[in-house]
Parts: structure tokens; sequence; C-alpha cells
DNA sequence: TTGTACGCGTTATCAA
DNA sequence: TTGATAACGCGTACAA
């Protein structure tokens, strides 16, 4: 059943030229009579010749094809940046291999090796929760291999990585919440190892000492599955213990919000004159939902974009390590929606 | 800056024998000493010796890669069947190439031609809406290419497929919704050409005349993109412009059934009480929304990998193309929330 | 037990 | 203007 694919060779021999003869017509090359390319053209055409891009990678040493690897696919975030790697990669006639390491290291690493094998000319990246050494990719980084971090991004400082502002997003969104007069503001983390978790909550302190208040340690909590679930049972949890009662929840991501405010309606608050829920990534319910969620919005999409421009320029060489600022900040807006104003 | 990766030949010069004992050794091959054996993959390990997958490729004319072409990333419903996929592939040792089509028939083109010349063993295909005619699959299909269509399958007779039972889920809704006591139910239906479509459209018409009423041609009506946007303007003109105001809506997809429910709250109706909704595909959000959407759900994840596994098995010899019923269906369920409950 | 030689499809180099 | 040959990395049939 294997579909017989027409070589260079098969033109030649039928064509009685060398197929040396038949790459250069198929190319353009001077130095060929218009003839042999017309006929060569014709019967390619004929034929249905389609040059073997294997055959090429051998022969380059590289393939025209990048990595990407993420978490999950299935999240909205990610598969939004999966489709901004998508397009500009087809625009620039790469091929994309995707893994999903589900947050486990072995299949990051394992994803690494195999892509390498298949001779990736660079790699799109973004952490496992498990990850919390980065010698896998360090290694390559040291050999020049192109790596772009995105999202989730590493403490290396010759990485290059594309963010989003994570910090002034906690922070607005804090803020939001307190001029909206919430004043018992909990946050739901994400895993520590994580720097976008540490920049949200960064974000979150700051703006109470801004102020004026001085940050309970104990009205952080971490969310590290960060489903609606989880949060639901965490939220639920605070709601009965805490001798200080919440009246605001600041999330870290939308799932999160969500479980929140779920667990707030169950015990009977209301969302938002009890309780103001902020969430983060802005998915798209967040407007379906009632009440409406507010959201700090990621642009996932021009990350995806973003990265990928600044990983294709780096494996041709458009730009140089050290030419990019290593970092690129997209900003992020405050979505305000029904849950957070009062 | 290219990475040099350490070949066979590498290890056989250092080790002073031919690049064919390295190469036995490393497969543990008969008829190799254990001494060279030891020796060489000891080597091997200090080198960091990873086969060239491209070499392999073109030798064995195979790439152990699959291609997955879908309309979009973005989607819930696509991002589930993504992650079926990917974990199905990686367990058997395969890559996963992605492409998106955006819904456009060349880019579904453009992408089998290069996956072609890419030498994938097989491709996984769900089809642009702008797909009307299948020649550029089904003279693969002739030659023996592997190729295994879900969710959007055209009607070839030698074509597999992997798809939900739509029809029966169609029904259900309907039949649900008939059972609440709605009766002016509308349908906002898909696009024509897809075969989805058709089969919702047919589900919900079956049990409107199993149940003794006549299908309405006037209250089908196609939302052909399926935001919630589109339909919630054409959902407003419904109630605005038809004589006859409908009492429900059963939507082919779950963002129509938003639009609906949106358009519905802003012309002052209740839902449920005044009004009826049903989705189809059980995104995310409809546990979250207010009310909570009923809907039918489809199992994204198993279609993926039920459809990589008899890909994988086509591609594996294991089955031929006539052992396979040439068709899965999935079962569909109806998950009843609170938009359709009186 | 090991080595030699060839082929997979393509292009670059050198020769004619 | 064209052809022959080598090379990319690997596996394998055949020879030693």
């Amino acid at each position: 059943m294997k579909i017989i694919q027409v070589t260079i060779k098969d033109i030649a021999r039928e064509l009685n030229v060398s197929s040396s003869t038949v790459s250069r017509a198929l190319k353009d090359y001077p130095g060929i009579s218009d003839e042999t390319k017309r006929k060569v053209r014709e019967l390619a055409d004929k034929m249905n010749y389609r040059p073997n891009a294997i055959a090429l990678s051998l022969q380059k040493g590289r393939s025209y094809t990048i990595g990407v690897i993420i978490p999950e696919v299935v999240h909205f975030f990610f598969s939004t940046v999966i489709s901004g790697i998508e397009e500009v990669a087809f625009a620039r006639g790469y091929k994309v291999i995707l893994t999903q390491t589900n947050e486990k290291l072995v299949r990051e690493k394992s994803s690494i090796d195999t892509m390498l094998s298949n001779q990736i000319d660079g790699v799109l990246v973004s952490f496992s929760k498990e990850t919390t050494e980065f010698d896998h990719f360090s290694s390559l980084l040291d050999k020049g291999f192109p790596i772009v971090f995105f999202d989730r991004v590493p403490d290396i400082s010759n990485a290059i990585t594309v963010t989003v502002n994570d910090y002034s997003g906690a922070y607005e969104a804090t803020k939001h919440l307190l001029h909206q007069g919430y004043r018992k503001i909990v946050h739901l983390s994400g895993p520590n190892n994580l720097k976008i978790s540490k920049e949200r909550l960064r974000g979150y302190q700051d703006a109470l000492l801004d102020h004026g208040f001085t940050p309970d340690p104990s009205f952080v909590i971490e969310c590290n599955r960060g489903t609606d679930d989880e949060s639901q049972k965490i939220v639920n949890e605070i709601l009965q213990t805490f001798p200080i009662k919440p009246d605001a929840f600041f999330a870290n991501n939308d799932m999160a919000a969500v479980g929140a405010m779920l667990a707030c309606k169950a015990a009977g608050l209301r969302v938002p004159e009890d309780v103001g829920i902020v969430g983060f990534s802005n998915w798209q319910f967040c407007s379906m939902i009632d009440p409406s969620l507010s959201s700090v919005s990621q642009p996932g999409f021009n990350i995806g974009a973003k990265a990928t421009e600044i990983l294709l320029d780096l494996i041709e060489k458009k730009i140089q390590l050290h030419e990019t600022g290593n970092s690129v900040v997209l900003e992020t807006e405050l979505l305000i929606r029904k849950s957070s104003v009062r």
C-alpha cells in the first residue's frame, strides 16, 4: 500500500537525461536550455512530482520544521497560542510538530529528544508544572540551538522569552478590586515554581502595599491544578474556616475564578455585592457566565505569533541571539465585567 | 550555530571499527562481541549519540509521523480531539504534525501537499467548511494511502471515518425539548455541505415527526459561522420578525446556543420558563453559564484516540482497509441542565 | 565477529 | 548545456 512517489530519477530516465539536469531544470538554474526546462517541467507536472522533503532535510541538515512543546492542548490559552504559532510558521514555509507534556517532566524531556532526532530547526517551549531544573534546555541553549520560551519561562539569563506582563495584570486587577471597595482579597495563586505565578503574586502584593494594606500571607492560597473543581473545594473551605471572611478573590486563572464563584454562590454569597471576583486569561466563557467574569486578558495568538517570528528569525539568522532584547513582554488588559463591580 | 549531531561514523572512527559494527552494536544484533557492544554503547552514551530520524525516514521511505488537518485549533471540541490524537500517537512512537486550515480549501490542499512531501505515513482529516469536492483526498485513497476522517467526513464509499452519532444526539435533544412541553422548536443548523449538519438536522426532523409534529422548514435557520455573535443576531431577528414565536432553540453547536440565550434574555424572555435551549458539543462553559446549558456531549478525546488507533493500525498493516467496518460511530450523550427544564 | 558496498532522493562540485 | 560523482546518516546483504 505504500504510496510510490515519483522521483527526479524517474523523470530523468523517461527523458533520457541525467538527474542533475532534472534537478537544475526544476530549480530554474542558469545554464539549462529552455527546451529542456520545458520538457522536464511538463513531465514533472504530468507525473505529479513532489520533491522529497526528507531527502532535502538529510542533505541540508535541517528540516524546515519547528517543534512546539506545551503542557496541554485542551486549554483555551494554549490553543490560542498554537493558533498563532501555526499561522506564522505556515506563512513562512515551516511545519509544526506538536507535543503536549501533560505537565510531566519526563515527557518534556523525551519530546525534546525525538524532536532533535528529527532535526527540527528550533523549538518553542512552555514548561510543565513539574519542571524545576532546566538542564535539558540550557545544554541546548549553550550550543546555540534556537529555543524560544513563552508563557511559562525559565529563569536563565540567556533564554529568549515571550511573556505577558503578568505583574501589571495582577497589579491592575487587585487595584481594581480595591477601588471597588473590596478589602479582604484572597489570591488563588498558581504553582510556586512558575515565574508567571510569582509575578502575579508580586503584582497582587504590590498593589496592596501601594494602597496602604499589608499583604496577609494566609490570604494567598495555592491552586495547583487550576481546575474549577479544585478551587471550588478550596474556596468552600476558606469560607467555612477563615476567621476573617474574605470579600474578594483574585484568581491566577479563570477556571479557578469560576470555582470560587460557584463556591460563593453555594454559600449564599452574592457576586459582586458580597464578594468580588477577578480571573486571569479571559477565556471565552468569561462573558457568558452569570455574573460575567472580570478577567485579565492575555494576547495568546500574539504570543504564539511573536514567539514564532523570533524563533524563525533566529533560525534564519536574521537576528542574532544578543540582538533581541532576549525577552519580549506583551501587555495584558483588565477587562472589567460584572463580577467585580458594585 | 548549527548543532552538530554525533553520528554513527564519529563513534566508529573513535573506536577504530566500521560504522556497520557500531550500527549493529547499538541495535543489539547477534554476532557482535559483548566487548564491542559494551564499548560502543558506552561511547555512544558519552558522546550523547542520537540516531538521525531523517536518515532513517529516507531509508525506510516512511517517517513515523502522521499529519493532522483540522479547521481550527481554537475550538474546544477540536482541541480535545487533538489531545486524543497526540496521546495515542505518542504512546505508539509517532510524531504529530499539525496544520489548521482556517476553513479554507486552498490551505487544506497545500497542507496535504507539504505533508506528502514530508513522507508522512498517514493523515487524520476533518474538513474545512469550504470543502465540497474531495478529489484531493480520494485520489490518495485510491492509491491506498492511509487516511482517516473524523467529525467532518466526506460521503465517499471507501473512506474510513470516525464520527459521533449526530443523528441520535439531535434526536434525543429534540425529543427532550418536546417532552418538556416546548412546541415551536427552532433548529439553528450548521453549514449545509457538512454531513454532521445534515445528520443533526435529520435527527431534529425525525424527532418532530415521531411525535406527531410536522417540521416547518422556516424553523430551520443556518448559522454558518457558528459564533455566539452570529446566532445572537439571527435569533434576535427571529424573535422580532417571526409571526409564530418560537419557544425553544436546538442549536447545532454550543456557541450558537449561547448566542440564542443572550438574545432571548435581551428580549426579556426567561430561560427555561419561556424558552428552552439545547446546544451541541458540551463545551466547558456549559455548566458555568446561567442558566447552565443543556448540551449533547461528544467524546472528543475518544474520537481523536480512536481515529489515531485505526490510522496507525492501517499504517502498520495490523488491519486491512476492508476489515474495518469503514466507519466507527461513537455515541453522544444528552446532558440535561437548567436551560431546557421547566 | 567484523568490514565493504550500496541505496534511499537530492543537490553541489567538478568535468566534459 | 549537460553528465558523473560524492555526500548527507543509516541499515543491510554479502564478503571475509
